[in-house]
DNA sequence: AAGATTTGCACAATCGATGTTGCACATGAA
DNA sequence: TTCATGTGCAACATCGATTGTGCAAATCTT
C-alpha cells in the first residue's frame, strides 16, 4: 500500500481507476448490482481500493444516511461481573449485526445518564439499550424527542419496552434457600434473615423485597421493617451497614440476602475483619452471580441473572417493528455454593 | 420544546433566529468570540436552541474537521476485573477530556483485532488505547497507514509508546512470597511451585515466567520446564491442566502462581472439586486482583496491577507530541490475602 | 466631513459518501 | 432503417456542520 499523508477517499479511488466517485461508491458498498456497473469495473475498483488501504468513511456516510451504524448501551459501572458480562453479550450480538458497540457507564448518576443519552444521540447511534436506569422518563423523553429507540434492561422504564428479570420469584427462591439453609444453632438473638443493598425505589430492588418479605411470611416468620437494609450500591455503604448490624446483633445474622455484588463487596470488605469461624452459623446468599464469589471462604448461594438472554431478548425487541410498550421477564438461576457456572463464551480469556 | 418530526438543525436555528447557519454554528460551538458575533445574538440563538433540543450533529462535525471525539480502546474481554477496572478508568479520563469512548473487546483474536482497529478508523476515532493485543506489530501498520495515534497498554508493541506494569519485579515480588509462604510440611513429591496460564511468547508472559524462573534459582531450588504450563487464557483449558498436573502429582503443588485472572477462574473450577483442607499445603498467587478472588476458600496473594495509572500515563503519552517509542513501566502492587482494595472509584456501585 | 477601522454578520466552499437523474452507446425489434 | 429498450456510467444535489472571505454599517480618526 502506497504511504500517503492523508486517507485515500472514493475521489482518490475514482481518479485511479477512471471511473466516477458515485461509481466507486456504489461498486464499494454492494449497491453496485442494482446500479448496472459491470463486474469487470468492479473488481478494478476493488482491488485499487483494496492496494489503497481504501475504508469507508463511516462519518460520511452516516451524515448522509442519518445513521451511524452505532449502537449505545448505558451500564453503571463497567467493573462488576454483572455489568461486565453484559457489555460482552451486548457487543458480540452488535457484532453479529455489523454494528459498533458505544457501552458508556453512568456511575448510576441521573445527570450523567442523560448526558450520556445526549451524546449518544449526537453520535446518531442507531438505538440504545439502558441497563440499570436511575431516571428511566428522563431518558424516555430524551429518546422520543430525538426519535430514538431504545430498551431497558434489568430495571423498567415507561415508554418502552423492558427486559428484566423475574426479580420477585428469584428473590423468593433465594430466600427460601436461606431460610432453609440456615443453621438451627443460631443465637436466637439474631436468628433472623437481612437484606442488605440496593435502593428501595428501583424496581429490581422492590420486587426482590417483595419476594423475601413474602417468604418470611410464609415461613410464619416475624420480620421487622430494619430486616431490610436498602443501603444503595457503593460498597463502602453497604460495609458501614453491615459492620453496625452486626454491632447490634452481636454478630453476623442467621441468613444474609445481599442485593447486588457491588454491597457483596462491601460486605466482603468487613468480614474480611471477622475471625475465622464467625460464618458457621450464618448463611450468605447474593443476588448477582460471579466466579470468584461463588467460591469464597464460607458458601454462598447466588442467584445468576442470566445477562446473556437479557441482552439477546432486548435485541430481539428492538427489533421487533412495534414491540409496545412490554415487559419481558427472564427467569434468574440459582447457583448452589461452590459452583462454577461457564458462560456462553466458555473459550474466552 | 416544539415536537419535530426530524431533529433540528443549524439551518433550522438559524431561521428561527433571524440569523445565519454560520452565525449559529459560531454561536453554538463556542468560536464566536473570535469570529465577533455579539453577545446578545449568541444568547438569542442559545435560547431558541435549546427550546428546540438542538444538538450538534457530530458525525457532520467530525466529517468537516476530520476527527470524531471518540476514542478506542481495544481489550481482550470485558467480564474480567482488570480489564474492565480499565474500560472504567479510560472512560472517566475520556470523560474529563470530552472524549467518548468506545471499547471493543477482541477474545484474543489477532483477526478480530484488526477488524476493530479498521473499524474504528473508519469512524475517524482520534486515537486508541490498544490493551492486551495479540499482534501488536499489525496494529502498528494498520494505524501507521491511517496516521492514527495509538498506545499500548499492559503488553508492548513496536513503533508506539507502551505503558506496562512491570512485570519481572511483580513476578519476582509475587514468586517469592509464595516461596516465603510455602507450607514446610510439604510432600517432597509435591514440593514445588508451578506457574500456570498465558502465553509464553507473550511479552508480558515472557517477564513474569522470567521472573519466576530467577527467583527459583536465586534460592537455589531446582526447576524443571514442566513447572512452567503457559496454556494460555482460557479457563476451560486452565482447569484441564490444573487438573492433570494434580493428578501427576497426586494433589496439589505446594505453590501455585496464576498468571491471570481467566486462568484463576480455569483453576477453580477445578479447585471446587476437591475436599476441603485439600489446600492446606499449597500457597497461591494471582498476577492481578479480583476482590472476590482475595477472599477465597484458601489464601490467596494478588498482585494487583495499577491499572487506573496505567491508563493515566497512556493518555499522558498519547497526549505529549513526539513521545518517540518509549515503554513506560508502572509497579504492581502485592495484595496480601483476604484484603479489600478500594479502588480509584471508591464510592461506585 | 472624508477616510480609516472596526464590528457584525452573510455567503459559499468544503469534508466524503450516497442516490437520483440523465446521457451516450449498444442491442433488439419492426 | 428507425424506434424502443437496455446497459454502463458520469454529473450533481444532498446530508449538517465548519471556516475562509467579503461587505455593509457603525465607529473612530484627523
Amino acid at each position: 500500500m502506497t504511504t500517503h499523508s492523508r486517507k485515500a477517499t472514493i475521489f482518490d479511488i475514482a481518479k485511479l481507476a477512471g471511473a466516477s466517485p458515485s461509481t466507486v461508491s456504489a461498486a464499494l458498498s454492494g449497491a453496485w448490482k442494482s446500479r448496472r456497473i459491470s463486474e469487470k469495473k468492479v473488481e478494478l475498483i476493488r482491488r485499487i481500493a483494496d492496494e489503497q488501504g481504501y475504508s469507508t468513511n463511516m462519518q460520511a456516510r452516516g451524515l448522509r444516511q442519518a445513521r451511524s451504524g452505532l449502537v449505545g448501551m448505558i451500564i453503571p459501572v463497567h467493573d462488576n461481573r454483572y455489568f461486565s458480562s453484559m457489555s460482552q453479550s451486548f457487543e458480540s450480538f452488535a457484532r453479529d449485526r455489523g454494528l459498533v458497540p458505544v457501552i458508556a457507564s453512568s456511575m448510576r448518576d441521573p445527570v450523567e445518564e442523560r448526558r450520556i443519552v445526549q451524546t449518544l444521540i449526537s453520535y446518531a447511534v442507531d438505538y440504545i439499550f439502558v441497563a440499570g436506569a436511575t431516571d428511566p422518563a428522563a431518558i424516555t423523553d430524551l429518546c422520543k424527542a430525538a426519535n430514538l429507540r431504545h430498551v431497558f434492561v434489568d430495571l423498567p422504564g415507561p415508554g418502552a419496552p423492558s427486559v428484566i428479570s423475574d426479580n420477585y420469584h428469584g428473590a423468593k427462591v433465594l430466600t427460601q434457600t436461606l431460610l432453609d439453609a440456615r443453621p438451627d444453632n443460631a443465637d436466637p438473638a439474631r436468628d433472623r434473615l437481612y437484606f442488605i443493598g440496593g435502593v428501595e425505589t428501583d424496581y429490581a430492588t422492590a420486587r426482590r423485597i417483595e419476594g423475601f418479605r413474602d417468604v418470611l411470611t410464609t415461613a410464619g416468620l416475624p420480620h421487622d421493617p430494619d430486616q431490610i437494609i436498602a443501603c444503595g450500591y457503593p460498597p463502602r455503604r453497604a460495609m458501614q451497614e453491615i459492620a453496625a448490624l452486626c454491632d447490634r446483633l452481636g454478630g453476623l445474622p442467621a441468613g444474609l440476602f445481599v442485593n447486588s455484588l457491588t454491597a457483596f463487596e462491601g460486605v466482603l470488605g468487613h468480614f474480611v475483619h471477622l475471625p475465622p469461624g464467625s460464618f458457621d452459623a450464618s448463611v450468605i446468599g447474593c443476588y448477582d452471580y460471579d466466579p470468584f464469589a461463588a467460591y469464597l471462604q464460607f458458601p454462598v448461594h447466588m442467584m445468576r441473572q442470566d445477562s446473556h438472554r437479557l441482552i439477546a431478548e432486548a435485541y430481539h425487541l428492538i427489533e421487533t417493528p412495534h414491540p409496545g410498550i412490554t415487559v419481558k421477564e427472564v427467569e434468574p438461576e440459582l447457583i448452589p455454593p461452590r459452583t462454577i457456572y461457564a458462560g456462553p463464551f466458555g473459550e474466552h480469556g
